[in-house]
DNA sequence: TCTTTACTCAAGG
DNA sequence: CCTTGAGTAAAGA
């Protein structure tokens, strides 16, 4: 059973606790892969906002990227699992990533 | 095959 | 800070 690029990418998004995230370059990067692309883009085709934490996966600079929901509703849902952030940016990013 | 895409990196202004 | 250009891989038409 071959599972897609995508399939793999919200396995790993199912194994991010709560008060940490993740970068896009992280998750395909343990995939063996530079497909940063393919791996947000597998979030913004499935949105499964509910049974992924598709809110846990940022950029690699810091900034949240993007959210099915709204950019506003990802970054109030970081700050409330204790994820710092202002504006569009991560506080202390690499210190809440969450490495595999 | 071509286009678009929740990205990343590097370089120039 | 900003924009361009290049690199990359998957889905849809």
């Amino acid at each position: 059973m071959t599972k897609s690029f995508e399939d793999q990418c919200l396995k790993l998004l199912r194994q991010i606790p709560a008060v940490k995230v993740t970068t896009y370059r992280e998750i395909a990067r343990k995939l063996d892969s530079k497909a940063y692309r393919a791996v947000g883009r597998a979030m913004a085709k499935n949105r499964n906002l509910v049974v992924f934490p598709c809110h846990r996966v940022v950029c690699s600079d810091g900034k949240v990227g993007g959210y099915a929901n709204g950019v506003n509703q990802k970054i109030q849902l970081l700050k409330r699992e204790g994820v710092a952030v202002i504006g569009e940016k991560v506080i202390a990013f690499e210190s809440v990533m969450y490495q595999f």
